[in-house]
DNA sequence: AAACTAATTAGCATTATTGCTAAATAGAAG
DNA sequence: CTTCTATTTAGCAATAATGCTAATTAGTTT
């Protein structure tokens, strides 16, 4: 669990997480979507596998990684739970979905 | 922004958070309830303090900190937007507000 | 089996984080 | 103005994180 802060520390993986709302994706589609190389994406992949974030799944000649709903839901949980905010205040102000983060 | 999350990384900061839920402490009280030295304790402040998560105010000859909701709460909401959780979701798998983290 | 593709692991260098002790600052009190 | 208290800044060592290239693994295809 304590991993999981860690994992959400990198903007990179952050953005990881972002591409994964819309459904599971390969390791290489994953890692051509950001400019660094395949093997660091690769170690991304392993932090965020860590924290219980994603999941790998080995489809033939390809590895598809998927956002793991439900330790993500644990995260931003505990993230609340830390902060004492009610869920409503933080629903109200999170940034629109579609917001980009400079890194 | 960015900041928020590495300053959420480490346990020790969480904690910090957890005890100014119940209203601001000083500098000193803080670092007695922590196993670390006070220099770094105050470099944790710092670190708190430059995300934005807890400010700072002199009073007399001591400094008292006090959680910064709006940027706890800004954060929180940034953090279900990367997972793009409904607030109700999280707040289910919130595990109780006393709970004990091992760091 | 040889060659090709997808992804990871190994090994290395660079930078960031953490935590310590010693020294400095700032204000309060004598 | 000297001393005491609260806290921070400086400087250092140890550890962790990041990112690269080169090499490896595993599965497909010819």
């Amino acid at each position: 669990m304590a991993d999981v802060f860690q994992a959400l520390a990198h903007p990179l993986r952050r953005e990881v997480l972002k591409k994964l709302r819309n459904g599971p994706m390969t390791a290489g589609d994953l890692a051509e979507a950001f400019p660094v190389s395949k093997p660091t994406m690769s170690r991304h992949f392993a932090t965020l596998k860590e924290a219980g974030l994603i999941e790998a799944e080995k489809v033939g000649t390809v590895i598809r990684y998927r956002l793991n709903l439900s330790v993500a839901e644990e995260a931003a949980g505990a993230i609340m739970d830390v902060l004492k905010i009610h869920p409503d205040t933080a629903a109200k102000a999170a940034p629109p979905s579609g917001a980009v983060e400079k890194s």
